[in-house]
RNA sequence: GUCCCGGUAGCUCAGCUGGAUAGAGCAACAGACUUCUAAUCUGUAGGUCGCAGGUUCGAAUCCUGCUCGGGACGCCA
C-alpha cells in the first residue's frame, strides 16, 4: 500500500468511525465513504460527499449532518490540519503536509517499481489482440489495437496482475487459400504470364514481394508443377513471409507476445470435436436444413443461432473459435480479454453465448471493441481498404511518425471513440504532438541532474522533504503520490489513457514549477539538495510511465 | 428494421464511484529567453456537454425516447 493510499484509508475509518459515534447511522446503514480528490485546491486535500448520503437515513440536513461528524473526528489521530464544511454538505479535509513528505523518499527506494502494486491481487488475465489474419501486413487500425492491448498489458503487469499475451494465427481458413491464389496469381504475373489476380485475393505490395522472393528463391521451378502442388507451396510461403512480416513489425513497435496460437493446432488435437461434443452435452446443438447449428440465442443476447457445421460439412470461422476459446479457458485464466476491432462487434454475443455453453461464466470473458481509425491525408479522408492495399502500414507509420509518437497517440484515446489519424500532422512532428511535452520533461530534468553534477552539487545527498513548501512543490508531490493508484485505475477500468493523462499532467506541473522556481541555487543548499530529490523522483515517475506506454524517455532532446 | 460505439470549446480529444465554477492540446490574442533547454511558461478569449423527458439533495456521467455520424447484422473470415 502506498503512502496516499495508506492517507485515505486512515481518513476513511476515521469518518466511518464518526458517523457511527454521533449516532447518524447504523453500521449496517453506513455508506461506503467516499473521498474524491477535489479539483479545486480551495476544497482541500480530500472531500467527502457522506454528509449528502446519510441525509436519508438520519433525517437531517446535510450541512447539519456534517457538523455533527466534524466534531467527532480525531484531527490529530488523522493528521489532518483542517476541515472545512463547503456548499451543500461537503466536507473538506486540509491535511497536514508530512503525508506528502514520505513520497520522495519512497519513489526514490522503489525506483524503477515505483507505481507498482498488488492490486490485482495476482489475478491471472490473458489479453488476445491483434490477431490479424496473416495475410499481408499490419495496417493502421491494427497499429491502435496493438498499441492498447500491449499498454493494457503492462499496466495489468505494473498492477499486480498475472497477464499473458497471446496472438491467435488464423491459418487454416479460407483465407489462406486465397493468400496462397494471390501469390500465385502474382508469381505468375511476375513472370510474364497474362493471369487476373482472384476475386477475394490481396492486392498489397507485399504479396508482390513474396511473388518476387520465390523466383529469387526458385526462378520459374513452381511453373511446371501441377496446379495443386505449386498452389500449396504458395500458400505455406505465403503464410510464413506474412507471419515474420508481423512478427517483425511488431517486435518493432515494441509489441511482444507470451503466445503465438496456431489455429492449425486445434484441427491436430481433435479440440474441435471436443468442442462440439461438450456443446451437444449441453443440448445446444440442433440440426436443420442439411447443417449443424450452435443454439446461441439460449443465453439471450444474441439475435439468431449460428451454423457451425455447413452443408458442406466444413467449419464455419465461429467453430474452430469456440474450441479456441475453450481452449484458453481450459488453461485456466480467471480473465480472458479479446482486442478486437469494431468490424467483429456483432460477433461478441455469439461468442459469449458459446463460452456459457461450455460450461464457464460469462464474466470471465470481456471484448474490447477498438473503433475506427479514419486517416486523413491532405485534409481529405482516405478510404483504408485491405483488398486494394491502399492504406496505410504499420511500417509506415513508424517511418514517418514514429514509434513513440504513435504509441503515445493511440493510447491517449478511449478505445471505444473513433479517431481521426492526420497523416500530415502527425508526421510533422510538431510540438502539436503532446509525446514531445512529456518526453522534454523527462530530459529537461536529466539536464538539471547532469548540471547540478557539473556545479558541484551532492545529488545523492541527505534532503529535508520539509521544506519543499512552496505551492509548486507541493503539487508535484501530490501528483506523484497519485500514479500507483493511477495504474491500478487504468487496469481495473481497462482505460490505458489514464496513464497518458497521467504523464501529461506530471509533465505540465513540472515545466511550470521549472518555470517558476529555481533548483539549482548555490546560496540555498538545503533547499537545492531537496530540490534535487524532488526532480530525481519526478524524473523516475515519468520514465516509468513512459515505460508502460512504451515510449522512450530521453535524455536530451 | 435490430444490435453496438460515439456526439463535450473553431479542430482533435480527456472527464474517475453521479458532486462544488465542465478540462487539456492545437488554433486565436497579449506577455516572458544576458538565467537549470522557450519542444517551455504566464494570462485572455472560447461551452445549450446532440435534443427532450425521467431518477435525486445534486446528472456530461444513470434510465427512457428521439436525432445525427460510424459500424455490424453470411452456411465470409
Amino acid at each position: 500500500m502506498n503512502v496516499l493510499e495508506q492517507t485515505e484509508q486512515q481518513l476513511k475509518q476515521e469518518i466511518a468511525q464518526a458517523v457511527l459515534t454521533a449516532g447518524l447511522a447504523s453500521k449496517e446503514e453506513l455508506p461506503e465513504v467516499i473521498l474524491e480528490k477535489p479539483k479545486d485546491k480551495s476544497h482541500g486535500d480530500f472531500a467527502t460527499n457522506i454528509a449528502m448520503q446519510l441525509a436519508r437515513i438520519a433525517k437531517k440536513a446535510p450541512r447539519q449532518i456534517a457538523d455533527d461528524i466534524v466534531k467527532e473526528i480525531n484531527q490529530e489521530e488523522a493528521s489532518i490540519e483542517k476541515i472545512e464544511i463547503a456548499g451543500p454538505g461537503f466536507i473538506n479535509f486540509f491535511m497536514k503536509n508530512d503525508f506528502l513528505q514520505q513520497i520522495i523518499p519512497t519513489v526514490l527506494e522503489q525506483g524503477e517499481n515505483y507505481g507498482r502494486s498488488n492490486a490485482g491481487n495476482g489475478e491471472r488475465v490473458q489479453v488476445e489482440f491483434v490477431s490479424v489474419n496473416p495475410t499481408g501486413d499490419l495496417h493502421l487500425g491494427h497499429a491502435r489495437g496493438a498499441a492498447y492491448g500491449d499498454v493494457l498489458c503492462n499496466v495489468f503487469d505494473a498492477a499486480g496482475y498475472n497477464v499473458e499475451r497471446e496472438y491467435y494465427i488464423n491459418d487454416a481458413g479460407s483465407q489462406i487459400d486465397n493468400l496462397g491464389l494471390s501469390v500465385e496469381a502474382r508469381y505468375l504475373q511476375e513472370l510474364g504470364q497474362d493471369v487476373e489476380m482472384p476475386e477475394d485475393g490481396y492486392h498489397g505490395q507485399v504479396i508482390i514481394d513474396m511473388a518476387k522472393a520465390i523466383i529469387e528463391e526458385d526462378g520459374d521451378k513452381w511453373l511446371e508443377k501441377s496446379h495443386q502442388e505449386r498452389l500449396e507451396y504458395m500458400k505455406e510461403y505465403g503464410l510464413k513471409a506474412s507471419l515474420k512480416n508481423i512478427e517483425r513489425d511488431l517486435k518493432d513497435f515494441q509489441v511482444e507476445f507470451d503466445n503465438w496460437f496456431s489455429e492449425r493446432s486445434l484441427y491436430e488435437d481433435n479440440q474441435i470435436q471436443d468442442a462440439i461434443k461438450k456443446l451437444e452435452e449441453g443440448d445446444y446443438v440442433y440440426e436443420k436444413d442439411g447443417a449443424t447449428w450452435f443454439k446461441s440465442t439460449a443465453f439471450g443476447e444474441d439475435d439468431k443461432d449460428r451454423v457451425i457445421i455447413k452443408q458442406d460439412g466444413s467449419y464455419t470461422y465461429l467453430t474452430p473459435d469456440i474450441a479456441y476459446h475453450k481452449n484458453k479457458l481450459d488453461r485456466g485464466f480467471d480473465k480472458i480479454i479479446n482486442v478486437w476491432g469494431s468490424d467483429h462487434h456483432g460477433y461478441v454475443a455469439r461468442m459469449k453465448a458459446a463460452i456459457q455453453a461450455l460450461g464457464y461464466s460469462a464474466d470471465k470473458f470481456d471484448v474490447k471493441i477498438i473503433q475506427m481509425v479514419n486517416l486523413f491525408e491532405g485534409g481529405e479522408k482516405v478510404r483504408m481498404s485491405k483488398r486494394t492495399g491502399k492504406a496505410v502500414s504499420l511500417r509506415e507509420l513508424m517511418d514517418e511518425v514514429g514509434i513513440d509518437a504513435t504509441r503515445y497517440f493511440f493510447v491517449s484515446r478511449s478505445n471505444d471513440s473513433q479517431l481521426d489519424f492526420d497523416m500530415d500532422l502527425a508526421r510533422s512532428q510538431s510540438n502539436e504532438n503532446p509525446v514531445y511535452y512529456v518526453q522534454y520533461a523527462h530530459a529537461r530534468i536529466c539536464t538539471m541532474l547532469e548540471q547540478a553534477k557539473n556545479k558541484g552539487f551532492d545529488v545523492d545527498a541527505e534532503f529535508n522533504p520539509e521544506i519543499l513548501t512552496a505551492e509548486k512543490e507541493q503539487d508535484l508531490l501530490k501528483k506523484l503520490g497519485e500514479f500507483p493508484q493511477t495504474i491500478a485505475d487504468a487496469a481495473e477500468k481497462h482505460a490505458p489513457q489514464r496513464l497518458t493523462n497521467y504523464v501529461f499532467e506530471l509533465a505540465s506541473l513540472l515545466h511550470s514549477f521549472y518555470n517558476a522556481e529555481k533548483v539549482l541555487d548555490a546560496d540555498a543548499q538545503e533547499r537545492t539538495t531537496a530540490r534535487i530529490a524532488l526532480m530525481k523522483a519526478v524524473r523516475i515517475t515519468i520514465a516509468n510511465a513512459l515505460n508502460l506506454i512504451g515510449v522512450t524517455a530521453p535524455e536530451k532532446m
